[in-house]
This record gives structure tokens, C-alpha cells and sequence, in this order.
DNA sequence: TGCAAAAATGCAGTCAATGCAATTATGTTC
DNA sequence: GAACATAATTGCATTGACTGCATTTTTGCA
């Protein structure tokens, strides 16, 4: 108990910190814009030194994709779970569905995020990074799991479209507001390039 | 031909040094990488004054992709191209066939700048956000050419798979040390896809 | 309470990028 | 070929993100 409670103490002030970072620099970016916002403004507001700043997060980028990084690497592990007979799409399209259901539950948060993000190039420019480094070791565990060879193109291009659908499925579903459950979206893109794009929807 | 040349020369030299620039900043940035490279190296290197660089490049980044952006329209120039009654995925396979050929032209000068690219999270990240911004446009002319709805999620799903396509080709390409041609690369990325990824190779 | 580790902070500095004003080069016109 | 309008180059000052280093403060534990 003493243990969990000494390190669960920092711990916690830690991420009650980073959280508010957070929550005041997206109230500031959406008041004033990203690039108006200084970091000595959103530490000012969270009660802190901008020295300090850095120590929770490594750019002014990172704040507004917060746990975008932990989310989806979530992916990874629910593509672990997949029985090893399973056919390679069939795993991923499983797997996804996981994440798809996450995004659902967090709407709000991750409309005001996703806003920030599309109105603002260098943020989404990041996003797009951290998606291409989970595109590359996805496409690691793919090679593991198909047991393919360095020349064998399977793993990256499963691992790029699966991403892709999920991009795609993702922009489409916040830019209808939302009409039909992004899971139902996923799976139907997903379906979709199963059966193959020659065929008609 | 007084006029041609007249106004000739002003284009032609900028066009020069603008080539310059980006030449003698890929050596530079080949030597001691691109974050230890500034642009005062880089001006002095091209025998400018470091403010003059900001009206050839609008930032460091895109020293390194050039002609990215460019050679990226020719996509939607060839899908103009492509009969109208040809499916979607027909059309995109057809306009994507030029580009691979494009690429596969100026291999070296490709491969530099894609070490320093992969080398180099900031110029990657760039790359990504200046695909993304064609893969919307390319969503738009799929949805004319469908005659999609706002709603209709096809064009995005189509636009994302074809660059992640694109992009996964690519990235194999380069990273088997061109073994096969690109085009083949692509042509059988897109026959995957069409014939469904539910379907073994 | 006292101590060691961790976190916060201040300060100085680097570098990309921008705005503005002054200067220089270029092409055209007479 | 000289004067002139325009475009390009340049210098200067400034902003703001980000880093390294040294110092101070806070925190958890003995």
C-alpha cells in the first residue's frame, strides 16, 4: 500500500498535470488559433514555468494529440490476440474494431481535438508521423504473423490500407457528423477492400 | 522571341538557383544531416544571403521535397485522362501507372532525398501532410467522377487506398534495392487490392 | 525531522521563420 | 544606350519554439 501510495502520488500529480496542460491549451487554441498561442501563455494558464512545459510534453504539437500515441498502439496488442489461423485481414479488420469502439465512446474530446488538428498543418503533419511509425511496426508484426521474408510486399501494404480505411473512416465519420457509429464504417471499408475494389459497393 | 527571352531570363535564373539551393543543401544535409545543416550554411553555400532563401523555400523542409507537389498533380491529370466509364479502381491503377514510371526515371536523385527524408522526422512528416492534401483533392475529382454524395464514404476510401498503395510501393522499392521495376510494384499492389485482400496473393 | 531523488525553474543561447525598409539588379521604353 | 519602373536581393530587428545547464524547490521515505 505505502508503495503504490509514495509512487502513485508523483505519478498521479504527474498526469493531473500533463491532463491540464492539456485541457487549458485546447480551451486557449480553440479561443485564439494554435500558432497565436504561445507556450508561455498555455503554462502561464496552467499554473506553471515554460521551462517546465517541456518536461511534459516534447512539442506544442504533442499537446493536442495527446493520447493518440497510446491509443493506437492498442491496435497492436488486440492484433496479438488473433488467433495465428486466422486469415491476415480478417486479424486486422478484428482489430480495429477495437480502436473504433475506443474513438466512439470520446466523441466531444476528440471532435475539438480533430478541429485543432485539421486547421492546423503542422499538427496534423504530426499526426500523420506518429500514423506512419505504427504503420511500420504494424507491418513488422504482419511479416511475424505471415511469416514473410524482407522482399515480401504483403506486410507493408496490409498495414498501410488498414490504416488508410482507418483514416479515411475516421475523416468521413466526424466530417457527417457523426450519422453512422464509426465502428459500422470501419467494418464496411474494411468489408470492402476484402471483396476487393473491382467489385461495386 | 524578344519577349520569350526577356522575360526568359529572369524565370531562368531563378529557376537556376532555386536548383542550386536545393543541390547544394542535399549535399549538405547528406554530410552533416539535415538538423546540423542551417540555412545560413545553406545560403552561404549557394553564394545568397540567408534572408534571400525565403523567397525561393518557404521552409527548410521543403528543400528536400522539391518537386513533390508537382509530380503528385500528374495523378489527377492522368485520371482526367481516363474514360469515364472505366471503374474507379481502373482509372486510379491507369493514372497511378504514369506516376511509378515518372518515379522510376530519376531513381538516384529519388533515393538521396528519400535517406534524407526517412532520416529525418520533421521532412517525413512534411511529405505526409502535402500527401494528404492531394489525397483530398483526389477524393473530390473521384466524387465527381462517381457522382457521389457528400455522404457516399467511396471517394476518401478509394483516394486513401490508392496513396497507401502508392506509398507502400514506394517505400518496398527502395527498401529491396529496386529489384523489380516500381511499376510492376504498383500494377500488382492494385491487382491485389481489386481482387480483394480476402483473397490470397 | 532530515535526507536523497525527482521535479520545477531561471537563464542564456540556437535556429527557423517573418515583416519591413533599403538597396541592387533587370528588362523595357524612348 | 540612358532613364525608369519593377522585381529581386539583402540587412536588421523580432518572435517564438526548443535545448542545455545550473540552481532551487518539492516530495516521499527513513
Amino acid at each position: 500500500m505505502s508503495v503504490t501510495e509514495s509512487t502513485g502520488l508523483r505519478e498521479r500529480n504527474k498526469r493531473e498535470r500533463r491532463r491540464r496542460l492539456e485541457d487549458v491549451a485546447i480551451d486557449l487554441f480553440e479561443r485564439d488559433g494554435f500558432d497565436k498561442t504561445t507556450i508561455e501563455q498555455i503554462s502561464a494558464a496552467a499554473g506553471l514555468a515554460p521551462r517546465t512545459f517541456f518536461s511534459y510534453f516534447v512539442s506544442k504539437d504533442d499537446l493536442v494529440l495527446g493520447d493518440y500515441a497510446e491509443r493506437l498502439g492498442r491496435i497492436l496488442e488486440a492484433l496479438e490476440r488473433q488467433p495465428i489461423t486466422m486469415p491476415a485481414w480478417d486479424a486486422l479488420r478484428a482489430s480495429f474494431a477495437v480502436v473504433a469502439s475506443d474513438y466512439a465512446t470520446e466523441v466531444d474530446r476528440l471532435i475539438r481535438r480533430f478541429r485543432i488538428m485539421s486547421a492546423t498543418p503542422s499538427v496534423y503533419a504530426r499526426s500523420l508521423q506518429l500514423q506512419a511509425g505504427w504503420e511500420h511496426t504494424l507491418a513488422a508484426h504482419l511479416a511475424a504473423r505471415l511469416d514473410a521474408g524482407p522482399d515480401d510486399p504483403r506486410p507493408r501494404l496490409l498495414a498501410a490500407t488498414a490504416l488508410a480505411v482507418m483514416r479515411a473512416s475516421l475523416q468521413h465519420w466526424l466530417t457527417t457528423g457523426q450519422t453512422q457509429p464509426l465502428p459500422t464504417l470501419v467494418q464496411a471499408a474494411f468489408d470492402q477492400l476484402g471483396r476487393g475494389l473491382d467489385q461495386d459497393p
